[in-house]
DNA sequence: ATGTAAGTTGAAGTCAACTTGATGTCAAGG
DNA sequence: CCTTGACATCAAGTTGACTTCAACTTACAT
């Protein structure tokens, strides 16, 4: 084996367009491992870069970090993963994506109707659907799927 | 004028189902306006019930309270909205949601594309595009719209 | 041998949109 | 009058995903 292409902090952050810090992050969260040169600095394995890639990619779909340190905690403990490893883990993706776009293209829709009217009513404007009882009533749709507001609570 | 129908600050925290605190915390933006009573209380008048609906609506879409604070006061000085002044202000939110919608519908199609690979390269894969120039040399396209990234910066 | 770029740690800061807590005041019913 | 619940302010805390800072230490090219 060659202890070689191994690569440093700076190199990787470089190759997978992620700030050092944020390397250093990910791994105080678990999210990757490093070994480490003899005087203590990290030294990455090319397998990182993947692994980053797969990091990247689950916050585009709009998972946590939590979310995507679990997904990738159910990865087979001793191999090296294979393609079919990471393509069942995206797969799950697939639906939250549909979610997200319908979710989406409801509001686009309710927006349609209700430029119109200007209306804004607390109770029927489908754009500020509160989810209360009192106010939402009628139409029990959520336009918003969770994963995307940006408003946490509510 | 009746100087009644004002509201106290919990029943225009239950009207719009936003918790008294937010509404404190939306004057202090300059998003919303409340009278005084004689002992300080604030009273508002019915028209911040609209005027919260078009701030939850707004956030639905996934503007920031900056976005609808700018958004806001490009109403009418004197007068009273009218219906037509907030169709205006959301007829905007169309083309961004569009937008939005056309990002995650391409980054469900550059999925549906990796599943069958699992590959999440670094340099090919749709999913995890990383917009430098070196990384995302042969597609210019980003798949999540800056409006619904959970990460700001990158 | 040495200069310097790149790396290390731990603590603290940032941003958005609020919430929570402490402490004190107001309003309305009986 | 008095109690009780709603309201007031102001400061500080929360969450997620990082970044920034200070103070050193390593690694590599010359």
């Amino acid at each position: 084996m060659r202890p070689t292409d191994l690569m440093p902090i700076g190199e990787v952050a470089h190759r997978a367009g992620i700030a050092p810090s944020a390397l250093r992050f990910y791994e105080a969260q678990g999210l990757v491992t490093a070994e480490r040169s003899g005087g203590g600095q990290r030294r990455y394995a090319r397998s990182v870069l993947r692994r980053l890639a797969f990091v990247r990619a689950a916050q585009n779909v709009g998972l946590s970090l939590e979310e995507i340190r679990d997904a990738l905690a159910s990865l087979p403990d001793g191999r090296t993963p294979t393609a079919a490893d990471w393509a069942r883990l995206s797969r799950t993706w697939r639906a939250r994506l549909d979610d997200q776009i319908a979710g989406l293209t409801a509001l686009r829709d309710g927006l349609a109707s209700c430029i119109g009217c200007g209306c804004l009513s607390l109770r029927r404007c489908a754009l500020s659907n509160p989810d209360d009882g009192a106010a939402a009533a009628g139409s029990g749709a959520r336009y918003l799927p969770p994963s995307l507001r940006r408003v946490p609570g509510r």
